[in-house]
DNA sequence: ATTTGGTTTAACCAGGTGGTCAAAATTAAT
DNA sequence: ATTAATTTTGACCACCTGGTTAAACCAAAT
């Protein structure tokens, strides 16, 4: 968070912000050439178009979230351990970001088109994610389950509360303080009710 | 789904469609004028500007899936039992209805303030939800534990996946039909995690 | 047949939008 | 100091957007 030197990082700092809290269609050109302090027409010299500026901001900040996602997944800490370090990560990440996975989100329906070759493009390594998680799943806690649905249940629940925020803060009268409470909470909370579900299934032969 | 009759009936169908798409900013007058098979000044006709005949459409949107809510868990059923008949209407009702969830989040994104008092303005009633759930949970599982992370919980697993559907299915390559599955699957998988990770907490004397 | 009321339309408008351009300002090279 | 290249600007443009208006249409009542 410098203060930022070269006009391109100004002009990226400030498209980076708008667009994540406005999305493309509510951005206005104007407005990111104000908050970097330039003219309009210089946007357009360093960056073509608003197409080409937005999908720089969305790979720049893709790539944030999916990379810390990999790291995590992929390294080689027993299961439980890694969800906990994942929804840690996660619920502090994005309540700090708080408009960042709604922006991810929203350009998926904004411009799904476009968007489908740049996620491609940036190999998240899919299948390699689920597969890590269905060993571990099996020689940890002794579940063969599809790992899409537990994986989907984690992101979900480490996820979607901060997505959700405006609406669960208007729905439940919650201050902001509370709110920060409750995701501050939710680190310990999520892990606990993850790892409950998943001894869970021990009982019962449950293979779906 | 009927043919509508009148002016009026054809032109909220129309929004509806283009709103719950394309949100707010993303939706253009003329659009929806097309869609309606009318001429545009016959919207502002009907309706005084966008803003109002937004305001409609989410109004009745967001009625439409809280009043079912509201049924569900102010009913006499049991916890579990509950659970189970929330998450199945609602991955029904969702997943034929795609936008709708995103559509309702994205509105608080655009336009919060305004959209406060719409919320406030139909009683969601939150506390009787809340007291309600924190009821069954000691009674019938013997839980003393913060009701708003189960509710929480229980809606994220519910709705999550299909917000972030366009994303999953680009980041998995899952066909449309492999998503279809995924979501009836999702239909028995998600009771069953909550009520295994209820079921956890008896073990533990976890007071949250 | 004419009037009356609501309904529908084509044409139009002011303001905003992304984007361009030629000229000016700045920097670097000779 | 002059030139050349890069960076920045103000003015401008074509187009789109939400919204208006006056006139036309049309059914029912007289």
């Amino acid at each position: 968070m410098e203060s930022p030197q070269n006009t391109e990082e100004k002009i990226l700092d400030a498209a980076r912000q708008v667009f994540h809290q406005k999305g493309f269609n509510g951005t206005r050109m104007q407005e990111i050439a104000n908050l970097a302090g330039i003219n309009k027409a210089l946007l357009h010299y360093y960056f073509r178009n608003k197409e080409s500026l937005f999908e720089k901001v969305f790979n720049e900040t893709f790539a944030r979230i999916t990379s810390k996602m990999k790291e995590i997944f992929l390294s080689d800490m027993a299961l439980l351990p890694k969800i906990e370090n994942f929804v840690h990560f996660y619920i502090h990440f994005i309540s700090h970001h708080s408009y960042v996975v709604h922006f991810i989100i929203n350009a998926m329906y904004e411009k799904p088109e476009q968007l489908r070759e740049i996620i491609v493009k940036q190999n998240i390594l899919p299948e390699l994610f689920l597969e890590k998680i269905r060993k571990q799943l099996k020689d940890e806690i002794g579940l063969e389950i599809d790992p899409l649905h537990i994986y989907v249940n984690i992101l979900a629940l480490a996820i979607f509360p901060v997505v959700a925020k405006p609406l669960l803060q208007s729905i439940f009268s919650l201050s902001d303080d509370r709110m920060a409470q409750f995701f501050e909470e939710r680190k310990q909370i999520v892990p606990t009710f993850i790892s409950n579900a998943l001894q869970g299934y021990e009982k019962s032969t449950n293979v779906v």
